[in-house]
DNA sequence: TGATTACATGTCTGATCAGGCATAACCTGA
DNA sequence: TCAGGTTATGCCTGATCAGACATGTAATCA
């Protein structure tokens, strides 16, 4: 694991061993952990084209803009769910994101 | 929307409302709804060619062979994100998951 | 400077999901 | 038919997430 990647994650909350390993997380854990971080990405991404702040897409949603916010930092506690529901009420289809998650590995870098 | 897709709907739970529109669901959740439908599908052809049973895959995932089940059935309750990991338990890669929503809706019908 | 707007962060509490367990249903082979 | 293995379904209770609210930070502009 490189070592941006690392500073990323922890960044956002999640523990990350020093010795490249992630602490108590699985594989598919991991997995996730990545994907939630660049589709809170993508998802400001959208939100941000689609001229909308936070508060408005929380409203679209539902939702409040500070869930917003922590959805779009890929902050522990943030599910898939609402990033997907989030990412469709900002405007992203199903193929804009089958597409984002394709090219993660690229992103991540 | 057409009579498939509302039975398959139906079928898992789902209101759905005889005039074609879903009840109480927005277009987000909607379009969230069809994906775990389709990611139920696909978890099962994964673990069926990785040659695993439910309950093996529950115990690599550390979960129980019912909420398995659950997943693959698309019921109600199931998050994407235990589906996800679910699917990355499988042997599934991004880009499947990426290639499989991508078709989504051709496989839909 | 003060006001405004947008975003970030932390903490509550009710809602939802998690695993575990029991059990029913379904196949398939003997 | 029965037995064994696999999958489906329902319920319970603890764990986790949800929206909400308050507050902090940062940038912009009159």
């Amino acid at each position: 694991m490189n070592s941006t990647k690392k500073k990323r994650l922890e960044a956002a909350g999640w523990k990350v061993g020093s010795s490249g390993e992630f602490l108590g997380l699985s594989p598919e854990e991991v997995e996730l952990v990545e994907m939630k971080l660049i589709l809170g990405q993508v998802l400001k991404r959208y939100r941000v084209r689609g001229r909308l702040t936070q508060e408005a897409l929380a409203i679209k949603l539902g939702s409040s803009q500070s869930r917003v916010a922590k959805l779009e930092s890929g902050v522990r506690g943030a599910t898939l769910d609402l990033l997907f529901r989030a990412l469709f009420a900002s405007g992203a289809t199903t193929d804009d994101i089958a597409r984002e998650i394709r090219h993660k590995k690229r992103r991540a870098a």
